[in-house]
DNA sequence: TTGTAAACGAGACGGTACGTCTCGTCTTAAT
DNA sequence: ATTAAGACGAGACGTACCGTCTCGTTTACAA
């Protein structure tokens, strides 16, 4: 390990490494796996193998180690970014496509609920959550925007957070409430009815 | 009783109903009051001064509860339905600026994330809150959308709750995440929107 | 019921004396077959097909029904007296067999663990279960202690509570606390010493 | 504390061990001024300033917890034995005398009505009440008993436990029902009748 | 007969203690 | 010196009984 460490030390894999991995990790599978209440501190740190001390030096509470690990996963998944086909409808289309999807997969679902949870108990995991978790998405579509808009495919006047809530609001609204069926064709008619009012 | 029942249906009788009046009122109050986790069993309790096992014989849990507290308040309130002065845009956006306005209320803003959390830590919950709490409000948009479809001034194929998603969820979303500041100006510019996207 | 009540109006049969009745009988029968704690009030209600309130109205609590309920199935049981032969430990060792038996009834053992349990923690009710359920039993005693005293069989100047002790407390102190093996030798050895020790 | 954990490592005063110290003397506290329905584990804790599931980890029930507190009190008031002079009548009556003074003390009387109270309702914890109360104090008396049989003052062929019972159940079973007044006068004379009944 | 009043069964009520659980801190022993 | 392990004080959980209180209903006696 000292020698891992030496050599790469971008990448350093310590004792302090391992179990920061282990507890992100950990955390990431119990609250795929199980009923958010049950996704404890106490059950995070065993699952880990890890003292719960550690934990809490790290993070301060559970919700700051849930955001921690769902950044963190974000980021080696690579958000691929949003293709430009030129076409807004298209792409959008696609993109939402992809959400749909993961929405669907209930360790993601699971996820997300337990960050949405945190979110709206406590304002400051809100403002975390919405840095390291949504920021980043809505990074990615302001780009897209920002070309459509050059395009003159867009109101140049709707700024790229209200563009993005046109288009994922519903789908998050639908898929947190349960309002109704969340699939490929609901999607498809948000991006549609997005750029309509998105139109110059 | 008779008369009294008679004529105030709505007024309590007994200690049973006292004691029900007395959790739900207590329920409310907490959570609107306190952060959501110190919003316990135990805590509705004593504050309505009830047994907890007053509580547990009438709602499952807290989630049940709040529900019902907040449903109640709902009924209370008597919502007075969506204006309808022919003008959709000028009607919506009054809805909308009522609704800002509420959610600017700390109490009630605490109350709605606290029914969110339940929401989406249990399924069960969900079903209950979007039964009690939001279908509720989707009828009144539904009314309201049935006449403006009526007058051709939105599109035919739109469903209800499609076109309620489309009003509120990106201001619900931004209240939710804080992805920015949710004041009427807000709230008219989605209603703008919302009804671009609706037009035949 | 009527003719009962018209035939015998000295034992009214009414829904108060039935109650009475089946409460009493359910507590013995309780107290005789569960772990004392399980002989709750509640418990005695149910098996009696009796209101709580029934219940608080005749006894201020457990324990005074349950001596109630003892001395009525003492009285009930007709204590026969104690055997005078003029064979003083003849008699003395035919009552202690009887009592071993007694106390060897897993039944009777528990009722009188759960007698002494309530005297012990209750003042009051330790007076209740002296004078209805010991007392009679002194009194027995103290008949036979006065004719072996007039036969010059024991010392004059010993009181009937102490050599009622003298007799009875070793046998009670096994039983209760199960220092050893509680037989009909170890009475007989008691009567035998007990005897010698009351010799004039 | 550092003298003391210097001086005895084998006894080390961690919090685990503060904690001990603390819920033992809370109970004994406790049993002694309080009605017994009154010592609960809520109110150990409370008093020792130790959590319930710190008593629980360590007693299965109060049972336990105040058998093993009254034990720790007699072992640390280290019994003397019981004085020998030759004069068996005069060392018992002095012993006697000791154990009615202990039992007119209202708080060492709350304790043992406590205890027998547990020993009563429960067949386990009575093994544990004579194992580690009654067991030590019987030893005391074989002690004495020995030494008296090798002197040929009392027969023989009476076990020690008789013999003991013989002296104490008589002094017992006053102090438990009350039936006559217990002071030395009575201590005496039970003396008296043992001795008689004990001689060879 | 037909009220009327008391006592009844049933069981909900406000409380309290139960024994269990998780929290976040602190101690210990072993790397 | 930092870790895994886990005991600790605190306090909420959901349950069981407490003793009291409302309920209607049933019974017993008076009109």
């Amino acid at each position: 390990m000292d020698d891992d460490s030496r050599d790469r030390p971008s990448a350093p894999v310590g004792r302090s490494e391992r179990a920061r991995t282990a507890a992100l990790s950990a955390a990431l599978a119990l609250a795929a796996e199980l009923p958010y209440p049950q996704v404890t501190m106490e059950a995070i740190a065993a699952r880990a193998g890890v003292g719960k001390a550690t934990l809490y030096r790290r993070w301060p509470h559970r919700g700051a180690l849930l955001v921690d690990a769902v950044a963190h996963r974000n980021a080696a998944a690579a958000g691929s970014g949003i293709p430009d086909t030129g076409d807004l409808v298209a792409d959008l289309t696609a993109v939402l496509r992809s959400v749909v999807d993961e929405l669907a997969d209930p360790g993601w679902d699971a996820l997300l609920r337990a960050l949405c949870v945190e979110a709206l108990v406590d304002t400051g995991i809100g403002a975390q959550v919405l840095e390291q978790v949504f920021a980043p998405q809505i990074a990615l579509f302001a780009d897209r925007f920002a070309t459509a808009r050059a395009a003159g495919q867009i109101d140049g006047s709707v700024g790229d957070v209200e563009a993005f809530e046109l288009v994922i609001a519903p789908v998050f609204h639908r898929w947190q409430l349960r309002t109704g069926v969340l699939d490929h064709a609901y999607g498809d008619a948000v991006v549609r009815r997005a750029c309509r009012a998105l139109a110059p």
